[in-house]
DNA sequence: CAGTGGTCTAGACCACATG
DNA sequence: ATGTGGTCTAGACCACTGG
């Protein structure tokens, strides 16, 4: 508490929590206290003294550094969640998260490369991959009677580690009857319509809209609750017009940006 | 606590406070209170008897209704406020949002054409329109020299009063010698370009993007700052890959969808 | 167990808009 | 002058995570 160091990023323990000493804000300013906060710890990470993945100090820590009630304090650091800024875990701490300097996506290309992410490395995972029965939303968006079998796929895409990208896909079981043997080794789609015979599709129709990440999806990618997304919604038919994909994901707000 | 009215929406000053009496809200269940009022309060503008542009009880009436502190119930309503439900005035009010039920934007059409909007009037008010020099980035997107004289147009549309998009247009101003006289009976930017002998553009490339409402945005939309927006930016050619006209503007992220 | 973030209370003062 | 929303304080208890 009382030694005064030059702020070496990664200190023993003390997460950098000189960075943030010293510091006095005016309370009678122009601007509220919050907002001065937030300016100075986005300051802090856009300069890179707080790095992509490290730790910030406790709350009663940063509170008492920064001569504030915690109240204040968390209303500028749930900003900075809310931006994508920052990540909280319960019961372990807050975290800087790795903003991926926002994907540029266009359309109709595979994902792979779409992705000009500036020396990221980008990973698949897959959730699950089931055979089952057609609800009503998948059978119109597929064309399919309801009930009809099909092949559902939920993957989170990552960039160095932190997850940027959840989606789920859903195809006719009847096309692609050998699809898990070979989805699995490569968890390519575009290998399953490959070996299925599918060698063109084109994308019918994107639908780019906003919402607010739900428990499940912020759990899914590292965010807050009620943090704002991207949602995406597409179809892909083959040469004939047959649909054969229906997609729909979620984006952080920060972490892509579309072009076409 | 006992009036058990059916809640007409304007009672003679109440503000329909009669809607939030008599609620009780468990603190140790397992959805926080902030939560539980925010989903009563989403309810009551779902299911209509929130009706859209109509006045809350202020936010101490409330708290006392509700049997909450002030700030629990201001968690719930700036969460509602964020989404894009509520909208607060200093010193007025706070108000139900007309939500338009989501527009969908076509790429490639002009504005009016794009919306489907159900049964609301669209409206078009003009901010600004002047001639001076292109900035840096105005030049690097109409391929113009710094400096050059460009037209500057900055425009709200509105749904029923409620304004839902704000943007900034820029032409180069050479090739439009008569923009004013001819924009300003219609407001028609596509008047302009045929009587100047555009009479086929495209747009080259559209881009969108996520951010956060700044202070100036937020007023003219009637949004809190820092409420979640699209950014969208796009760059129209004429038929010999000239490009006359930079656009970029800003939707609340719940008013809009984009389908391509 | 200690430390973390999440929630909640009971007050208070301020800037702003309206009548 | 009144009522509004915006900000801030000084406490408190909880659920969760980790060692």
């Amino acid at each position: 508490m009382n030694d005064v160091k030059i702020p070496a990023p990664h200190e023993r323990g003390d997460h950098g929590l000189s960075a943030f000493g010293g510091l006095i804000f005016r309370p009678r300013s122009d601007t509220p206290i919050w907002q001065q906060i937030y300016d100075h710890i986005f300051g802090l990470i856009e300069s890179g003294l707080l790095q992509p993945g490290s730790q910030l100090p406790g709350e009663n820590h940063l509170a008492e550094k920064l001569a504030v009630t915690r109240i204040t304090l968390r209303r500028a650091l749930q900003q900075l969640q809310r931006e994508g800024h920052l990540t909280a875990r319960k019961g372990v701490g807050i975290f800087v998260r790795n903003l991926p300097a926002t994907f540029t996506v266009r359309d109709g290309r595979r994902f792979l490369d779409n992705f000009e992410a500036r020396g990221q490395e980008i990973g698949t995972r897959t959730l699950l991959i089931v055979r089952e029965p057609a609800g009503p939303a998948e059978a119109l968006q597929l064309r399919l009677a309801p009930g009809t079998e099909i092949v559902r796929l939920c993957r989170i895409r990552t960039s160095g580690k932190q997850p940027v990208y959840v989606n789920t896909k859903v195809f006719p079981a009847r096309i692609f009857p050998n699809f898990e043997q070979i989805y699995d080794p490569g968890q390519s789609v575009t290998d399953v319509f490959r070996a299925h015979g599918v060698d063109n599709y084109r994308r019918l129709e994107t639908r780019i809209s906003g919402g607010f990440a739900s428990p499940d999806e912020a759990e899914i990618l590292w965010l807050t609750p009620g943090t704002p997304v991207f949602r995406i919604n597409a179809v892909n038919e083959d040469s004939n017009g047959v649909p054969i994909e229906w997609t729909h994901g979620c984006w952080p707000l920060t972490s892509v940006e579309f072009v076409f």
